[in-house]
DNA sequence: TATGAATGAGCGTTCATTCAT
DNA sequence: AATGAATGAACGCTCATTCAT
């Protein structure tokens, strides 16, 4: 007589992610109030009860779960790395390229609208946001910057500023393409896009 | 029994108005989800009932409370005029200081951050922000584009990608100053940002 | 055309009175915990919604629903007079009676069983119990004491511990007949009860 | 092999034990509702599992629990053992007192509290109360009692009826002292507890 | 027009119980 | 025998919406 398939097997390993995957699709898909976990235990194949063996309540289960895919965001982010070679110019555009690769991915798409709209709403995340975010990512173009008006090879501009309205560049495109939903009605290739950002960085719009 | 004189003062029914700076103020500090009408309620002094006197449900409230303060931000533009004269430059950032100084307005702070947290839930904002706002703003900077192109001053860049980028710019700091909280951190004059973003955007990073 | 009756009216100043004395029932049947605020609701012919726009929560129903009606009970204690006369305690007997009829009421059965069930885990109804409830029915009775052993009318006991246990005979029917279920089981006649008492407590149990 | 010697200590299961001690604990800590089987799992040293292989559910294990802790106890009233001799008014203060101090014990209260909690709720508790111990306990007073008044050493009055006001008298103390808390506000040596109640019941507050 | 009492559907969370390991 | 992961039903509370006044 065959054993019957068991109703459930135990993955106290794999649950956790497994329910934070699901997480951020649904979070993404209907933002933190109005996902219930009910869609989210379906969405993990899961029930409800079950997130919260592993997840204190909703709000750790979002706190986490941004957290989660932002460390695995920024674990790619190392293969952004410089070609520092004697183009600098041509090394930025392949920076820029890798760069808008992860940014656009599904995953990071999801993150960083989910941390836009959330962000005055939940402390935690402003705190992520000012203690580790903006310090990995920011502050690290802004110190190369420096270094460039130091060494005479940039314009004596506010590095804060300069960095900021740069990575301003990318994040338009991230929201307005995929959060905004345009890429279907402005389709822009990717290495376009990172070679207009880098040109205008660069030497700006007027013809020389 | 003679007519009235006529009201030349328009008198758009005060109610909406005052009901829809209340929806405002809430949504902005809680977000859709979170803000009861219990609270726009007690916000603009009437009781809940009364909302629904002047508008269908919640949704309708918040898509004309963005829409009518969308609209007087736009009437403020006009004023955001460009100084067409010789120093093209000069007049731009002229331009982009009055652009943010109207960006960063409480109101219009308010409006950028709700539209951007509810767009993907709300089809009725992608579509305002599409046949409406998208065209009001970015096709208006991308036909400028396109004439400097054409007439060989501007770098033969895509116009939309460029108009996009340099609206990133400006859309940074509304985020990371207004909506992140980061004016108390990292202080700003607006018109250095001004004066910065327009130097970027025509010369770019690079010592000449 | 007939006017179709409405579905509710609104009745304010009814309301909480109704509530609680719903309340009352399905608390005292089922215990705090077991009573739902959907059983409740029903049993007052309203939803659940309404009992929340007069108490805050179940807790707050819950004590406020005995503390009205201990107060209630007590509104009825002055009647319970002392027919101070020359017999002291034909006077008794008669008080005796009267507090038994008081005690025994289905409403103050139903508050004493659930104050002796809940008083440990509410700290708010042992509050109650040793500021309010306590001063007014053993500490009279203490006063009463003192007075005749200081007048060598009575023995020299203890008046708190002689008071007590006085209360002690008194309460140990209502929980026993009414509580326990014992009164269809051993049925006894409350002027009976309140004779022995006041016969065991003014003269004891042996012949003189 | 040797076969290893016989043990004769009597070994009831261990486990059972171990998980009704701590049963006993936590639903008198928080009641039979609030109390989760997580908890006494914990004070128990065992996984909530584990309950589940030697007591069908909750219930089943409150009420064994009970059950169990009510024959410890009553294991402990035969040496409450009337000194029959020529005082009887001294050996009943003899026994009062031992009663009083069986009564008082930490067992003994939590048992009695949860029991008056729990009795309209849980129909076999009130069977065993008819059924066992009230025959165990009033039942032996009464007949005791009946026997004084047939043989003239006591007044006639109903030996059930006062065999419950004398109960009454015990239990008050253990309500007010144990449960209520008010052992710490009004403390009251048992002996001098015990000596007032046999003054009342054998001879009444009057100064004869 | 305005009020606010009343409704009722919906959701987060808990927890007794089951069952794969 | 023992574990503890997983289940799923149940419940307290909220809040958008309705409607009697």
């Amino acid at each position: 007589m065959p054993v019957p398939a068991p109703k459930w097997t135990r993955q106290p390993e794999l649950r956790p992610r497994q329910i934070m995957a699901a997480a951020l699709d649904v979070f993404a898909a209907k933002g933190f109030e109005r996902a219930t976990m009910d869609e989210v235990a379906e969405a993990a194949g899961v029930t409800k009860g079950t997130i919260y063996l592993y997840f204190r309540n909703k709000l750790d289960l979002f706190i986490q779960t941004l957290r989660t895919h932002v460390e695995g965001v920024t674990d790619l982010l190392p293969s952004v790395r410089v070609a520092a070679g004697e183009d600098v110019e041509a090394g930025a555009r392949l920076l820029a390229k890798a760069l808008l690769d992860v940014l656009m991915t599904p995953t990071m798409t999801k993150v960083f609208h989910l941390f836009i709209a959330e962000v005055k709403q939940i402390p935690e995340l402003r705190q992520a946001y000012i203690e580790e975010w903006l310090p990995q990512a920011g502050l690290r173009i802004a110190t190369l910057l420096e270094e460039g008006v130091r060494s005479g090879a940039l314009r004596p501009l506010d590095p804060v500023i300069t960095a900021r309205a740069i990575m301003g560049m990318f994040s338009a495109f991230v929201l307005t393409q995929e959060v905004f939903g345009m890429k279907d009605i402005t389709p822009m290739p990717l290495d376009e896009i990172a070679n207009t950002i880098v040109t205008i960085s660069f030497r700006g719009v007027l013809a020389s």
